[in-house]
DNA sequence: GTTTGTGAAACGATTCACAGCT
DNA sequence: AGCTGTGAATCGTTTCACAAAC
């Protein structure tokens, strides 16, 4: 198959959340229409993002909420779950492990790890901080599925390096530094930073 | 002037990080390939995505990090200072207050805001979170450019209209929910749903 | 010799517009 | 009649490749 654009895997998993949204409203059908307006695109982009991987819409009526729903799911890859390490048991970690939607869409918290001697052993949120320097072996004796990056941006290349090592497969970097790779790798960057300066940018005549 | 794409003012800010990393190594001048390594990108890209804006090279030679940094910060608008209003005194709240990276960029935290009586009153990094229903009065009396939103998805929508009502010209979205607003009004999601399930589209078939 | 700045070419994504189903 | 699915047209971005500057 065709290799799929980022923006175009992004605006599905949009599309799911606008379906879950329709899906508690009770509303049963959608139109391509109605999706582009809850994903903030326009029709044709929906039926052209759809038409990558089949077609699940009844030509005048438009999509059911549910099928379509399940066959998003099926897409980007959610009927299975998926495994995470944090690296760093900063208030960003924190945040995170909090966060009931990481529960919910079935990624699971493994493992926490941080390199400061007085955040091992601690508690968070059922799980203990472990200590970073095992994180390669540990990590290769327990495989995870996504590696996050959650320490200042001084650490985060090595970290990555080491998750590298450890045979972790995906990496979420919220740590404001670009890291290096090899390509099988998957990388997303979070960068907060970035985010405030194309708004700057956006201000910058104000 | 053209309209300025996205992608390459997120790169232009890219390009900044990397500027700042040589200043502290001491470097003084950089070539387009050693800024596109940086920055994940090409050489080719790093120089067209400048020529937009004017001219800062020396052929044969490269671009001065110190100048190249200063135009760049001059282009991004972060000559000025920025005032944030945060909406939900959370832990996504409390991470990013504490996040060091905001006020050496010159984005200053001015006012917190949560619905909760427990949280009004309580005191935040030398700030006292106040109570969200005198939003809209307070800051039109003391405006600020960027609102942040940090509540939970079902408020997203609600704050983000108060926002506009109090005149806020920029919203930074980190609630896991699209939100309209006027075409006016300068919006960017940080999402993390969204990020993992890219990342889960990755690993599918893994 | 090296590296920039930039038109032109190539590529990729979005939008158009309509034939084909329901 | 209404809405999907999709090739074709358009639009925008990235890459190429080289003349110009140092």
């Amino acid at each position: 198959m065709r290799r799929i654009a980022d923006s175009t895997v992004r605006r599905l998993s949009l599309y799911l959340s606008a379906l879950e949204a329709f899906e508690s409203q009770g509303i049963s059908t959608v139109s391509s229409e109605a999706l582009a307006t809850r994903g903030g695109t326009t029709s044709a982009q929906v039926r052209k993002d759809l038409s990558f991987f089949g077609s699940f819409g009844k030509r005048g009526l438009g999509y059911s909420v549910l099928a379509l729903a399940t066959r998003l799911r099926d897409i980007l890859g959610l009927r299975r779950k998926y495994r995470l390490a944090f690296v760093g048991a900063g208030k960003m970690a924190g945040a995170l492990v909090n966060y009931r939607g990481f529960q919910q869409r079935g990624f699971h918290i493994e493992a926490i790890y941080d390199v400061d001697p007085k955040k091992i052993g601690q508690a968070w949120n059922g799980l203990t901080v472990r200590n970073a320097k095992n994180l390669v072996a540990e990590l290769r004796a327990n495989p995870v599925d996504i590696g996050v990056i959650v320490t200042p941006a001084d650490s985060a290349q090595d970290v990555a390096d080491r998750l590298v090592q450890a045979g972790v497969p995906a990496i979420l970097n919220f740590a404001p530094a670009q890291i290096s790779t090899p390509d099988a790798v998957n990388v997303k960057h979070v960068n907060l930073t970035l985010e405030l300066e194309t708004l700057s940018y956006a201000l910058r005549n104000r």
